[in-house]
DNA sequence: TAGTTGTTGCA
DNA sequence: GCAACAACT
């Protein structure tokens, strides 16, 4: 009997147990969900993950379905078609994906099919990694070396390309694909295939990442690894990167391993908690104390459009807005300057990042936020409060990111700063006080 | 994965 | 005059 594949954050046919399982009895059908909820993204985002798309079911030999609807919709009625049983699925652990997939299940059971887990998009799933008493770390670096402890299969195998049911699609996906950057991007759809993101992590690790305790924070040197929007997307699962890391022990590869853990580690704490997607875990300032109204609007636009006269600031802002991604260290910077520095609370910074990212994924963009706000569960520090000259002086010495970014820098029509940050940061601090001493 | 301030130790 | 360090926010 055929069984269905439900793709969905695993569009990739390395190291992807559910499809392998899928394949187990002879070939697969396969589906994915183009939701409504794609309507608010970004087109960039969307384009990303339309070339996806494209590649993959051209990997399929055109096999994969991609089909407009609700989810329990869209598999129901493949599986239907397919006449499959079984349908295969990696499991989500977000709020939204959880019921997403409670959705899927109830539909197919109603017909007497059922979904089956096999797998998720992390190293570690959500809830594997407890203390003794079975309660969940709060403090990352505990979590992380509990992670290793735990550790992670080995990368499963590729799956048959040839192992497929084909069913028809009805979203254009050339149209999709087509956007700003590449008006045309499929006649050269090498740049997006699984196999190049492959290939371009193996020479990552070659040449950068034993630099990379070095070299992660410096937006100059491009010397990241890039992974975000393939792991966003699932073209790569983080366990085949660990296992391409693994035999190259360094301190690079140890600080790299650790933002795989960070990954983990936010995904478990909003599986958790998963008020977490709105609300602070804790509270470090009084409510009436954050800007708001006009005052609130204005500034946040600054911030928005890289207008603050803080060019480490702006150049993040400019480099988001054009590109739909942001160096690491910069999107801390910039989240801390919305936060601590104008006072605006940190779901308007969310919320912003979610509707421009490329690589947006829901349990990372709202637990980074927190870590920053300092109301995540390892909250840091409320004090810690980044001073946006001195990271500028740090990390872009020859302030080669920010003259690409902001390239009027040092002429007369780049504004002053905004705010003045000592003054700002003093005021911060002394509302977290307030608020601390209130309970 | 912070920043500031004050102290110490050395040049 | 400064780097390194501790204490503190």
């Amino acid at each position: 009997m055929t069984h269905l594949w439900w793709a969905r954050r695993d569009l990739r046919l390395h190291d992807n147990p559910a499809l392998i399982d899928a394949q187990a009895d002879g070939p697969a059908a396969a589906v994915f969900a183009w939701t409504p909820a794609l309507h608010f993204w970004s087109g960039r985002r969307r384009a990303h993950l339309a070339r996806t798309l494209w590649s993959l079911r051209d990997s399929t030999g055109g096999a994969l379905a991609v089909r407009r609807g609700e989810a329990a919709d869209v598999v129901l009625a493949a599986a239907q078609e397919a006449d499959a049983g079984v349908v295969l699925a990696a499991r989500e652990f977000s709020p939204a994906g959880v019921a997403q997939q409670e959705a899927v299940a109830a539909a197919l059971e109603a017909e007497g099919r059922e979904l089956r887990f096999v797998g998720s998009p992390y190293a570690v799933a959500p809830g594997r990694v407890t203390k003794g008493d079975g309660t969940p770390y709060r403090v990352f670096t505990p979590f992380r070396d509990a992670w290793r402890q735990h550790g992670w299969r080995q990368p499963a195998d590729a799956a048959d390309p040839r192992g497929f049911v084909p069913l028809d699609s009805d979203v254009d996906l050339d149209q999709h694909a087509a956007h700003g950057d590449a008006e045309d991007p499929l006649l050269e759809p090498h740049e997006f295939r699984e196999q190049r993101v492959l290939d371009a992590l193996e020479s990552w690790i070659d040449d950068a990442l034993i630099h990379y305790d070095d070299e992660r924070d410096r937006p100059d040197l491009d010397s990241t690894s890039r992974l975000s929007v393939p792991l966003a997307f699932g073209q790569v699962h983080p366990r085949t990167v660990l296992a391409l890391t693994a035999p190259k022990r360094s301190d690079g590869s140890r600080v790299f391993e650790s933002e795989i853990a960070w990954r983990d580690f936010h995904a478990d704490t909003l599986w958790h908690e998963p008020q977490a997607r709105r609300e602070s875990l804790s509270r470090v300032m009084l409510e009436e104390d954050w800007v708001t109204g006009r005052e609130a609007d204005q500034a946040f636009v600054a911030w928005r459009d890289g207008r603050t006269g803080f060019p480490l600031v702006d150049a993040g802002m400019r480099q988001l807005a054009q590109t739909g991604w942001m160096h690491n260290r910069v999107r801390m910077v910039v989240a801390s300057f919305l936060i601590k520095d104008l006072r605006i609370p940190w779901q308007r910074g969310a919320d912003h990042f979610r509707r421009t990212l490329v690589d947006y994924d829901h349990a990372q963009n709202q637990l980074n936020w927190q870590w920053v706000a300092g109301t995540g569960r390892d909250a840091s520090p409320f004090f810690r409060i980044f001073n946006p000259e001195a990271q500028l002086d740090r990390h872009d010495p020859q302030r080669r990111y920010v003259q690409r970014w902001v390239p009027e820098l040092d002429t007369p029509d780049y504004p002053g700063p905004m705010v003045d940050h000592k003054a700002e940061r003093e005021t911060t601090l002394a509302l977290h006080r307030r608020a601390k001493d209130r309970g």
